[in-house]
DNA sequence: GGAATCATGTGAT
DNA sequence: ATCACATGATTCC
């Protein structure tokens, strides 16, 4: 499949394309009123016009005019506009019988028990490496059970992103282990690697209400979103949307947990932990990989 | 239309 | 108790 080709290519040892592939972003969306030319956007960034071209397509699939087009709040409605609630009880039969082929990665979860949770980490291994990704750098954390936490980072703020990581589970001790974190920086970022009979093992480490929000998160296909109080309805708390949000907002495994796929009712992007400008990103990226 | 305002559940202090 | 929220609907200009 190509999306496997597309990503490979991307992978690049510093994983410095994404670094012109933010600043690209950021411009067409500071002001995508305004349809900012190709041109325009390559002398803002002292570029060719024809390798930021390059660059861009490479990276998302799609030309910096399609992904304009595709960071609209038209198209973000669009996304919602397939009937959510519909889509995230079907996904729930998926579920229940084995692996649940999420956003196209096979994920098996298991939750921590309310003890664990409490403890805060006490007694709990947690090895973490730093590895190049599509959006960025990437933050690998993961236990004896599974994947536990996946953050991001911009060049020179990895202190940042592990500490803010770190003191989510304060009595955890932490190695930096690259061994035991590479294998899944490598299933995550490409999708050769992903399969169903190997499917990846995460860990949610959260509260049990924390918990019922990202498993529905893992419900949403890839290519769609839904809204803050859908997830709320299919938690089976239509009222909570609010609390919702701030759930979402707490999800330690970004992009595998597709928290860049809840959106406002009206489509806007309201917030990201990680940055709008990468919630804008993973969904412009997606939206080529349909 | 857009700003101000309210109802609202969860989690941290 | 109280406060801050990655919300959403309503009510004012």
């Amino acid at each position: 499949m190509n999306i496997v080709a597309t990503l490979e290519k991307d992978i690049t040892p510093d994983g410095s394309e994404y670094e012109t592939v933010r600043q690209v972003i950021e411009l067409i969306s500071a002001d995508y009123r305004d349809q900012p030319s190709l041109e325009a956007i390559a002398a803002e960034l002292s570029q060719s016009p024809t390798q930021l071209q390059k660059t861009f397509t490479r990276w998302a699939g799609l030309s910096p005019k399609g992904f304009l087009q595709a960071v609209t709040l038209d198209h973000a409605k669009r996304l919602l506009r397939q009937e959510a609630m519909p889509l995230l009880e079907t996904s729930i039969e998926v579920g229940l019988s084995g692996p649940g082929r999420l956003h196209d990665l096979f994920v098996t979860h298991e939750a921590m028990s309310p003890g664990e949770w409490k403890a805060r980490g006490q007694g709990l291994t947690i090895r973490y490496g730093f590895y190049p990704s599509p959006f960025g750098i990437a933050l690998v954390m993961a236990t004896e059970r599974g994947l536990a936490g996946l953050a991001f980072a911009d060049p020179g703020e990895e202190k940042a992103c592990l500490d803010d990581m770190t003191c989510r589970w304060p009595n955890a001790a932490y190695v930096e282990d690259s061994a035991a974190t590479a294998d899944y920086a490598k299933r995550i970022f490409e999708p050769g690697q992903w399969s169903a009979d190997r499917p990846l093992r995460v860990v949610l480490i959260g509260t049990d209400f924390q918990v019922r929000v990202w498993e529905s998160l893992l419900k949403i296909p890839l290519g769609m979103a839904v809204t803050y109080s859908d997830i709320a309805h299919d938690i089976g708390q239509p009222t909570a949307m609010r609390a919702v949000g701030a759930a979402v907002g707490r999800n330690p495994i970004s992009f595998v947990v597709p928290c860049h796929r809840a959106l406002g009712k009206n489509g806007a992007l309201t917030g990201y932990h990680w940055g709008l400008t990468r919630k804008r990103a993973m969904l412009g990226w997606e939206s080529a990989q349909v």
